[in-house]
RNA sequence: GGGCGAUUAGCUCAGUUGGUUUAGAGCGCUACAUUGACAUUGUAGAGGUCAGAGGUUCGAAUCCUCUAUCGCCCA
């Protein structure tokens, strides 16, 4: 068997195999289950356009690991997968691919272009998905579900119309974030700002009755054409006496009001604020207080339209602001141009600069939603991780602005608004209406042609993948999910508004927990992004690394919702760590293979090692259990890789080589038995191991466990996760051991001083603190001279020091390692010199805290009596450094 | 302008409620080692006045205040 299995691990051969199998045994897939409790993680979808990104990587390794150690705790484990439809992500991919045909939507009609968007989607829409599955996520696929799926789109009307139907729904006439370029309207938190650049310009209005002018100053002089009054602060004594003047406006010839409104900050340009109702929110707001008309100016595109005078008409918004400012100023209108720094905003797809417009959306009134929503939170029915996020969503959540949830696209759930073709009534169902008209008796209806936001249907993603609104037997078990996992970036677009979907409709919180994950970035710190070009393909790294140890550096990484800086060289760690595990498991088969009988552990033939190592192991799975539960999975694949790597691997197989050495067998068994025993053994707690690995590395981890034992029918997916059994934990053992490591340890830090060369053995006396010491050092005589490449070990209270030697004081205890014609006296001295100077130090240290009576009486007695006992030893370990360095000559 | 966060070894980061002998890891670096699990390795080592200043405390990387630099969110 042993040739059998090669010397490096080598992830691509068996990743494929191991996912395939579990999905032919269905290992993934979860069910109502009234002896299981349930644990539940909806996927945040990607988008139907996206590929995999470090990010998803980062998040689905995170749920993954959580549902794998809930699987094997006994939790019926659920975790559903799907992808959003991405309503202006993908109507534009599929707009650009017609646009290669010099084709437009419009010319081959909404019909035709929706079936187009949904045959893009049965080509490409899965990749994301195939790229998860390589990562070896753990999903229930036949659970898969599409925010444009007829059950989801179901949920999505239902939805609408209830809220409708409560008021909370409406429809109207507002200032939207328009994006010129997707032709949508787009919500507030759609919009993202840059600061740049800019001008601000100051213009000047003349008074209709040639008494002269009053200047305003803009940063969007195009918008001049649509303004209808000019507005100053009422208390602004310089403007006072103008308030109810008309001005003529420029270019256009309106006649315009002054008004007064508190609104305008006296301090801001000149004070006088130019007013265009249809072209900015604030200026809308001023209108509607003051009953003034608004013109827009602008078409959907960001030209200017037929309400402008004809020069200007179907120039583009910059070209118009260029070509208005040349006109001003051949009029000698402009007073200056000033450099000014401006916030703009920007669409989030396709970073066109914001339009604010004026046009009719649906808009969700969000502050009875938003009320329970931040309460639930404050009460900690939903838990955020890391806990500061709680001020974010508190913030927006008091500060909640309506939601605009009608989109101007094909694509997405069309809004269930039907409107009379005579009387224009509208009505609003999730069918298209079949009764008359209620106001004219009309028969004929169209439905609105707007859809709704993609966010109109992630935000239902909890309840509505279960099959809500029917009241499934899925949705009563695996509602409400137990954790989510997701960036901060979209705690407003998502996580907040699920939370309001879910009290509203479920009368229950969606998740109890939420897990902000960190943002990976490049080594420069710059966010991954596909312009800049610096984001690995996880594809690629998957490929060079393995998936498993992309897993773990990944999750290594990633201290909780701390940013991480990432490069592909650093799963390296990952790819060099499963290696370890691979040769661990490879030692142990060649062993197994060895031996000429083969035996089931037995814990008597436990000996120091047994005893230390499952001491560690029960240690090891309290901890990462702790870590875990507390939602600290950085500290869980460290404490896992520390156990493995330097108990497992650096000590305790280094034992077992020992033992599998010694020509004796335990008390009342042969040696052939004794050694396929302790073989077992060392295999029992791999195995064990293995289970705690494989949350984080699922493949090599079941590979193993299958190596391990071939007869096995289980998968390690459903295998028990180790649980912590107190009566393992020995302190005492793992005392006694530290003090073996640290004499091994400070023999080959005295030989490698002296230059011993690593193969050739020494001579070691060694006068031990006290009868403890001389017990277990006696005990474990054969690992020190195995471990410390030792000759040979004498123990004893009135043992000669060798004529030369080099010398340790280890806990009390006396090391001498004999260096006849070896040693390097002025390198030992130096060496003694700098530990006494070291202890002394501390010594000082200590005596000073005792001294103080300030400490003495207010310091807790156990860290006094700490203190004390501290002193002691260090008092006793220099005065014998102190000896041996004096009789160093 | 308001809020949140960061600053610890050459690099990337841990360090949970203040007390682990004078702060840890991975990578990198230095030296040595290559027939028996693993060079994707082993062994030993160098490297830090915990951003700066002040304060609270018997005791501070850890708590408080200010300053500096950087980042994110909101207006």
């Amino acid at each position: 068997m042993s040739r059998e299995i090669p010397k490096a691990y080598s992830p691509s051969d068996i990743e494929e195999k191991w996912y395939e199998y579990w999905q032919v045994n269905k290992l993934f897939e979860a069910k109502p289950n009234k002896e299981k409790k349930p644990y539940t993680v909806v996927i945040p979808p990607p988008n139907i356009t996206g590929i995999l990104t470090m990010g998803h990587v980062l998040n689905n390794s995170i749920q993954d690991a959580f549902v794998r150690w809930k699987r094997m705790r006994g939790y019926e484990a659920c975790w559903v997968p799907g992808t959003d439809h991405a309503g202006i992500a993908t109507q534009n991919v599929v707009e650009k691919s017609l646009a290669k045909d010099g084709k437009d939507r419009h010319a081959i009609g909404r019909e035709k272009f929706v079936e187009l968007v949904w045959k893009w989607r049965e080509q490409y829409g899965g990749t994301i998905i195939k790229q998860l599955k390589k990562l070896g996520v753990s999903c229930d696929w036949t659970r898969e579900r599409f925010t444009m799926d007829q059950g989801l789109s179901h949920a999505v009307q239902e939805v609408f119309v209830r809220l409708y139907k409560k008021g909370l729904i409406y429809r109207g006439k507002y200032i939207v974030n328009w994006c010129p370029k997707d032709h949508t309207a787009i919500s507030d938190d759609e919009v993202e700002y840059q600061e740049k650049n800019g001008k601000l310009y100051f213009l000047k209005y003349p008074l209709e009755d040639g008494s002269g002018h009053v200047v305003v100053a803009t940063t969007r002089p195009e918008t001049m054409l649509g303004d209808i009054a000019v507005a100053v602060n009422p208390s602004d004594e310089r403007y006072r006496h103008l308030v109810g003047k008309n001005l003529v406006l420029p270019l256009v010839g309106r006649k315009m009001k002054i008004i007064a409104d508190d609104y305008v900050d006296k301090e801001f340009g000149t004070g006088a604020v130019k007013i265009t109702p249809a072209h900015d929110p604030n200026d809308f707001r001023i209108a509607e207080r003051h009953s003034l008309e608004k013109v827009i100016v602008l078409d959907i595109s960001g030209k200017v339209n037929e309400n402008a005078p004809e020069k200007y008409r179907g120039l583009d918004r910059f070209k118009a602001r260029k070509q208005i400012i040349e006109d001003l100023q051949a009029l000698g209108l402009v007073e200056k141009i000033d450099d000014y720094k401006l916030n703009v905003g920007e669409c989030y797809r396709c970073h066109t600069v914001i339009e604010p417009y004026l046009s009719d959306q649906w808009f969700v009134k969000m502050k009875p939603l938003a009320e329970p929503a931040l309460r639930a939170v404050r009460d900690g029915k939903v838990h955020f991780y890391p806990e500061r996020w709680v001020k974010t969503y508190e913030h927006w959540m008091e500060n909640i602005r309506d939601w605009c949830i009608s989109r101007q696209l094909w694509w997405g759930h069309r809004i269930p608004v039907w409107y009379c073709e005579s009387c224009n009534e509208l009505e609003v169902s999730t069918v298209h209406p079949v009764e008359p008209c209620k106001k004219c008796g009309g028969r004929s209806y169209r439905q609105d042609e707007d859809v709704l936001d993609t966010w109109f249907s992630s935000w239902l993603w909890p309840f509505s993948v279960f099959g809500w609104p029917e009241e499934t037997a899925d949705l009563k078990y695996f509602y409400p999910t137990d954790t989510l996992v997701t960036g901060p970036d979209i705690i407003f677009f998502w996580v907040a508004r699920m939370v309001m979907s879910g009290l509203e409709f479920m009368r229950d919180v969606p998740f109890k927990h939420v897990y902000f994950t960190s943002i990976i970035r490049d080594m420069q710190g710059r966010k991954m992004s596909k312009s800049l070009g610096n984001s690995p393909d996880p594809l690629d790294v998957i490929a060079e690394y393995g998936a498993d140890a992309l897993r773990f550096t990944i999750l290594f990484l990633a201290p909780l919702a701390q940013d991480v800086l990432f490069e592909s060289s650093k799963c390296e760690m990952g790819r060099n760590f499963a290696n370890k595990i691979w040769n661990a498991g490879r030692f142990l088969l060649m062993n197994r293979e060895k031996q000429s009988l083969s035996a089931a552990p037995d814990v008597s033939v436990f000996d120091f090692a047994d005893r230390w190592i499952v001491s560690r192991l029960h240690h090891t799975i309290r901890d990462l259990n702790a870590a875990l539960d507390n939602f600290r999975i950085n500290d869980a694949a460290k404490i896992i890789y520390d156990f493995v790597w330097h108990d497992y691997c650096d000590w305790y197989v280094e034992m077992v080589k020992e033992r599998l050495n010694q020509p004796d067998g335990s008390p009342g068994k042969s040696v052939e038995m004794t050694r396929a025993i302790i073989v077992s053994n060392a295999i029992s707690t791999f195995e064990t191991s293995l289970k705690m690995l494989h949350p984080f590395m699922p493949f090599i981890t079941e590979e193993m466990y299958s190596l391990v034992n071939p007869a096995r029918a289980e998968s390690i997916t459903v295998a028990e996760f180790p649980e912590s059994e107190t009566r393992f934990i020995s302190e005492a053992v793992e005392t006694e051991m530290a003090l073996v490591q640290e004499v091994i340890t400070s023999i080959r830090a005295m030989r490698k001083e002296a230059n011993v060369p690593p193969g050739e053995l020494v001579e070691i006396v060694v006068k031990p603190k006290d009868e403890t010491t001389l017990i277990v050092l006696s005990t474990n005589e054969a690992y020190i001279r195995r471990l410390a490449k030792v000759s040979s070990l004498s123990i004893g209270y009135d043992l000669r020091k060798p004529e030369t030697s080099a010398s340790a004081v280890v806990r009390g205890t006396e090391i001498f390692v004999s260096l006849e014609g070896l040693i390097n006296v002025d390198a030992e001295r130096s060496r003694l010199e700098k530990e006494i100077a070291r202890v002394k130090g501390v010594i000082a240290g200590i005596e000073s805290k005792l001294k103080n009576e300030q400490f003495t009486q207010r310091a807790p007695a156990q860290v006094i009596e700490k203190e004390k006992s501290k002193l002691e030893s260090m008092k006793l370990n220099l005065s014998k450094l102190e000896e041996n360095y004096q009789s160093t000559k």
